[in-house]
DNA sequence: GACATATAGTTGTTTATGCAACTAAACAAA
DNA sequence: TTTGTTTAGTTGCATAAACAACTATATGTC
């Protein structure tokens, strides 16, 4: 039963995701021209703990969909730029509170509106409609695989 | 004039394309599962070899939206395990055309008969109606950004 | 309390990405 | 033919991903 509605050079694309790419590089490309050095990699951490400050790597790795050695070497890179600290939990020593430094709070202001500038050239043309339901067929999507 | 239609976490989930991310994962799984020792990404080179073999390396990148360096090591890799081979053009000699080996033309059925499977468990429960527009809001996304 | 097991995080290895800088061949203009 | 420019591909570097193997702490059970 390998009935899908996906030509050859559709399955690729819908695979490959090659339009979520083209979205990250544009937002990658939008940092940079605002002198925000950060990758998007780091740039998805940071979100969870503008949403929310002090998760747990573990949680991290829950809300960035990423495994364990992603996020000890995200946030490594994120220490390095004074961006985040890794807290010891007092009440469970194997625990690492992440928290954003006052640099990293104030990079949230300026990074969401690039985002959302991004988000908004990504989808030029496109009606609500349209968009309601490609987030559910893409939340489908993901829900059939985790 | 920021007013597309992302709350929060769907405008991360938009940008980070956790969809195809999880798709990808998936298809990797599959080629394991059957013993096939190759990753997404190489792949996605063999793909467009499948469909016209002998590209250059540049047809490559344009065919993969990566850039030249990316596929010079994607093609090292696929040459180290003898799926593809260099041929310097006689026309040209800057460029390299890739062509499959009989090892890698014969891998071309298993693994897009994995591709399928992988896209149609992704599309479980999504009707004909919403892939259409799914598609077309991706399309239009890539085009925007390009 | 002691032992097994689960959980949180780290380190090592291979593969891949993007950018910058580079080499070599082709082409175009003088 | 010489000089400058474009095109194809490679190499170096920093960042990131996935997997396996590891350490340390916590927890559950006898």
């Amino acid at each position: 039963m390998s009935n899908n509605q996906f030509k050859k050079g559709e399955l690729y694309s819908f695979i490959t995701g090659k339009a979520s790419t083209a979205i990250g590089r544009r937002l990658q490309k939008h940092f940079k021209q605002a002198s925000i050095e950060i990758t998007i990699e780091q740039w998805s951490v940071l979100y969870h703990l503008w949403k929310e400050d002090g998760l747990s790597q573990q949680q991290l790795c829950d809300a960035t969909f990423r495994d364990k050695p992603s996020i000890t070497r995200l946030v490594d890179n994120l220490e390095k730029l004074k961006l985040v600290k890794r807290n010891a939990s007092k009440e469970d020593r194997r625990i690492n509170m992440i928290v954003l430094t006052d640099e990293g709070r104030e990079l949230e202001e300026k990074c969401m509106a690039l985002a959302n500038t991004t988000l908004n050239e990504a989808l030029h043309g496109v009606t609500h409609g349209q968009i309601e339901i490609a987030k559910e067929v893409l939340q489908m999507v993901y829900d059939n695989l985790k």
